[in-house]
DNA sequence: GAGAATTATGTCAGTGCCTGCCAATTGGCC
DNA sequence: GGCCAATTGGCAGGCACTGACATAATTCTC
């Protein structure tokens, strides 16, 4: 293994018995670390808890995950690869926010999937909210969110046809984007309930917001 | 010392010997770190350096500051603390969004003040860069950021009228407006070059494509 | 202004994250 | 079976950070 592979590699069908094992391996840690977590907080879970837990040792862990906070990020990041892949493939006619909005709600709708041929459904949402109550992994989260946000800006940019140093717009737009997607998932997290489902609902009610709240005078 | 102060409480005036001692300490803390950093970079500098320099013991350095990143991001602190107490002193007439692109402004002509009583600006710029190309300092900003919005939120609610539970329009203007900011920050820290006024003239032209970015139709 | 109370600092030991290095094992291929 | 390459384990060590306790410096009280 010469260097970490993301998630989105991952996605690549095992050839032979020595990729079908690193994978199961992988899945193995990340589905450890999740219950481990869960049972017993992020902070008070070491990584040799993970590893023994996995059955491999820690250096292994740190093979595969470059630190404790990457493998609780782990089904995010695969998320967001899936976001990515998804706004690429929406029809070239819609207009940015639409195929941003779009993309967003189809992911979702995708990502169980995904997410439950690793872990449960059910404990990927309690990481979820984890993450946004763990100062430390929301330091991390919010960071890898900003590389996604430049992937957004790219794309956004080569669909419309525009020079990113020259036309603001495509930045603009999805740092606006990211700001209501950010909000939603932390007040989502506040509430301590509620499914995906109700994030969703969320999510919407807040991007139809983004006209009104940038108008001049709230009080009209 | 029972707890580690915010910067915002370093504001209030010295009383005795003791308090003007810590206030020295902490900005002599600031100041060796801030260049260490900018001679030998964040990770290859030490806290045992730091304390060092500062002629205090490693423990000492972390009764004031919870981590290394805390020392970095001191100065940050300082102007995120001044921009809301900025826009509190808003005129209450000033619609949401005016009254936010006033305040950052405003908080820039007067921030470098604030920073040159504790190092100088040309030293504060560089680990401006130094946080933004930097990731796990980048990550500790943006949750700091995301902090700073949850306060803008409140006060633009305030001066609104608004229940912030009732009323997503706060949340989502301070999301896109944070989103913006965000954005320059970074595009500004890539460009490698350029001072304080640049940022400035980027950002202003970056919140004024926030409508237009907004709208359906780009090619219109 | 001396002693008591409070608060800041230093020292030390210890835990946990993470890395480099090398040896041992395992899978792929002839 | 036997060679090559990839994966793994074990170990030593660096650095960030914390708790506990002793010491030193300020402030308070009379």
């Amino acid at each position: 293994m010469p260097a970490i592979e993301d998630s989105a590699a991952r996605t690549a069908l095992p050839s032979g018995l020595r990729e079908r094992k690193k994978r199961r391996t992988r899945d193995t840690l990340i589905r450890s670390a999740l219950e481990l977590f869960a049972l017993k907080g992020y902070e008070r879970t070491t990584v040799d808890e993970i590893a023994e837990a996995a059955e491999v040792s820690q250096r292994t862990f740190f093979r595969y995950f470059a630190n404790k906070e990457e493998v609780a990020l782990a089904m995010q990041t695969s998320v967001d690869a899936l976001f990515l892949a998804t706004l690429r493939s929406r029809p070239a006619a819609e207009a940015p926010l639409p195929a941003l909005r779009g993309a967003v709600l189809a992911t979702w709708e995708g990502a169980s999937e995904v997410i439950e041929s690793v872990v449960p459904l059910e404990l990927h949402m309690r990481t979820y909210r984890m993450i946004e109550s763990t100062p430390q992994l929301l330091a991390a989260r919010l960071r890898k969110l900003s590389e996604v946000e430049e992937g957004l800006t790219r794309e956004i940019a080569r669909r419309e046809g525009l020079d990113l140093d020259a036309d603001p717009r495509p930045h603009v737009l999805v740092a606006a984007f990211g700001g209501v997607m950010r909000v939603t998932a932390r007040i989502w997290g506040e509430r301590g309930e509620g499914g995906l489902e109700d994030l969703r609902l969320l999510t919407v009610a807040y991007l139809d917001q983004l006209g009104p709240a940038l108008a001049g005078n709230w009080r009209a």
